[in-house]
DNA sequence: CATCTGACGGTAACCGTTTACTGAAACACT
DNA sequence: AGTGTTTCAGTAAACGGTTACCGTCAGATG
């Protein structure tokens, strides 16, 4: 039954249709497959029809529809990701260097936030699959329970059954026999190195301050914070709870307001947790470093830029999407399912050397 | 001719095929239509039926593919924004304002990063119209050229035509007659607020301290500066030239190796600026605000962490977002194609009076 | 001059859905 | 029982492309 087929005089005035490839070969006086031939360039065509073919096209504005592309076989794949938020500096950079490596691969990136909320990170994911993405890619750690995981180890199967990837990057995997990629950095490393940093410029008493306890980039750093110490046999004194610049701020300054602090240097969970910090300490009159030491992690844009300048943990941030990108695309070998990329120290000027 | 419906056996081993709605229709017993129906849920089904097919759904783990939806005319229709890159602040706080009412409208949005180079930026509006998008949103300034001004008008036409929107995010719009929304904010008001600002603190001397001449965020700043300043019969100091951290740091530091800086105030072009220049004026031992005050423009979240804590001008970024989307999803009555949020001054401890 | 051979263009099957229309039961009425 | 209504399922025509297959016609070859 014809449905609408808008070739009827009186059409409704507003709204122009698309014109298809029809349209372009009526106008070129040829046959639909010759216009798609042309355009594809794929097959032999006289140089007299294709320029009739090409002008039509012009004439028209014509473009394809992907749609029906697609649906006979051709379609152009592209690559989701999925990230809480684009607002943080540490995910933008991600994002930055998944797209630029998409890019160069000739794929389109659909970037989609998911705000931390798992049914909406899963509805995402279905809707890929729909789409028919090779590959979704999902940036940030995550507080894991139980049942997520059992959500997403689902999904990495139906994503691999349908022949597209699932890509982990910034999270640890899910084990040896899901079918998911993962681009992953040295959480645990970089925690080691910094409070390592703090600790051979002679301070004794180091405080941990910041991160989600359960969440999956916190506990590993925390951890590394845990074992520099151990390493030297010295207690932690850690006051985590959240992420950020308010948690930094307002548990410095509670605990400013008891007493003096009980540690000389700050590790920090991450940059902007070390920003609030600082902020309380300058309004206590406290001196950054020369009172207190403090250094970072993430290594966002900021830190260079802040007063003092923030000595922190380099991730390597937007070779982590390039990265999570190309395994993606070219994951011939179902080896080497998981790269691990490494963090470093980078010294600035908010450390200073403890004079016992 | 048949090409392949992999029923064969011997079906290529790694590779499976993704279930279609005839899959499920056989193996519940029922036609296409059956099912299509049932997973619409907007047709009389008997209540057996139904649950056949929800079992068959489930067993193979079908998901509709939405080419062939979009292409039988009920396509989620897409929604895409066209940036720059997504690592400067303001354009992810904008991008995130935009996602946050696309997803209550129920869109699905597609971010891509253009880098500022025209051609690509060209190359996804026309990747959107292939989509069938209903909006493409682009956010942020230009340096505009006649040339990339006509190839924007004319894609606004294609767009148009095919039904679609173009918004215009953080841009002037182009003229009267081309088919494109804008939602756009206050430059020039909120620079001319910042320099009063600094006026009426006792500041004679101000310098307008980056931005790059011609682009359209910077060109009407500067013009609120200027207009100010002649409002008071001051003259103009300016140093222009390029946006960023870079820029501040280096123009400043440049300066005060030739001598005391000319000017007691800084108007900066961006937030980014007035912190690199904050940097090289403490470099040079320098205080902010007591020897020199500063204003920035943006507003973007670092502005309140930084050191002083920087007055400068507040965008509603996530707003602007927010009402592009709007738009382009309502833009019912051809009136109204433009919005203009205000902007206005946030102080906070970067501005000191002078004392004459 | 007959036949072969490419080059080129058209015809139509197919991709996976949606949905108007048709038809067949089942039920409710006279 | 005969007829009118529902209720529910199936058939098949689009949607807008791609491409295998098959003609046709011109030039090359024997």
């Amino acid at each position: 039954m014809p449905r609408r087929r808008a070739d009827q005089p009186g059409a409704s005035p507003g709204e122009e249709r698309r014109s298809t490839i029809r349209d372009v070969a009526s106008r070129a006086g040829v046959s639909v497959a010759t216009v798609s031939r042309v355009l594809a360039g794929n097959y032999p065509t006289a140089p007299a029809t294709r320029s009739k073919v090409l002008r039509a096209v012009k004439e028209l504005d014509y473009v394809v529809n992907v749609h029906a592309r697609a649906l006979a076989g051709v379609g152009q794949k592209t690559i989701a990701i999925l990230t809480r938020e684009v607002v943080t500096p540490f995910y933008a950079m991600i994002i930055q260097g998944a797209e630029q490596q998409a890019a160069q691969e000739g794929r389109l990136c659909l970037v989609c936030t998911t705000r931390s909320e798992p049914d909406r990170e899963l509805a995402y994911i279905k809707m890929m699959r729909e789409q028919g993405a090779d590959a979704v890619i999902i940036v940030g750690g995550v507080t894991e329970t139980p049942e997520y995981r059992k959500q997403l180890v689902q999904y990495a199967q139906a994503l691999n059954s349908a022949g597209s990837h699932l890509v982990l990057c910034g999270r640890p995997g899910l084990g040896e026999d899901v079918p998911a990629l993962v681009a992953h950095y040295d959480n645990e490393g970089g925690a080691y190195a910094a409070t390592s940093h703090l600790l051979s410029a002679g301070h004794e008493r180091v405080m941990y301050l910041g991160g989600i306890p359960g969440f999956t980039t916190s506990e590993p750093r925390f951890v590394g914070y845990q074992r520099a110490l151990a390493d030297r046999g010295l207690e932690p004194v850690m006051y985590r709870g959240l992420h950020g610049t308010d948690f930094g701020y307002r548990t410095i300054k509670g605990l400013l307001q008891k007493g003096p602090l009980p540690a000389t240097a700050i590790a920090a969970a991450d940059d902007s947790c070390a920003a609030g910090a600082i902020m309380a300490l300058r309004e206590a009159g406290l001196r950054v470093p020369e009172d207190v030491s403090i250094v970072g992690y993430d290594d966002v844009p900021m830190a260079a830029h802040m007063w003092p300048p923030l000595t922190t943990v380099h991730i390597p941030a937007e070779e982590l999407g390039r990265t999570a990108v190309r395994m993606a695309l070219h994951q011939s070998a179902p080896t080497n399912r998981e790269t691990i990329l490494g963090t470093h120290i980078v010294v600035r000027s908010s450390v200073a050397r403890r004079i016992a």
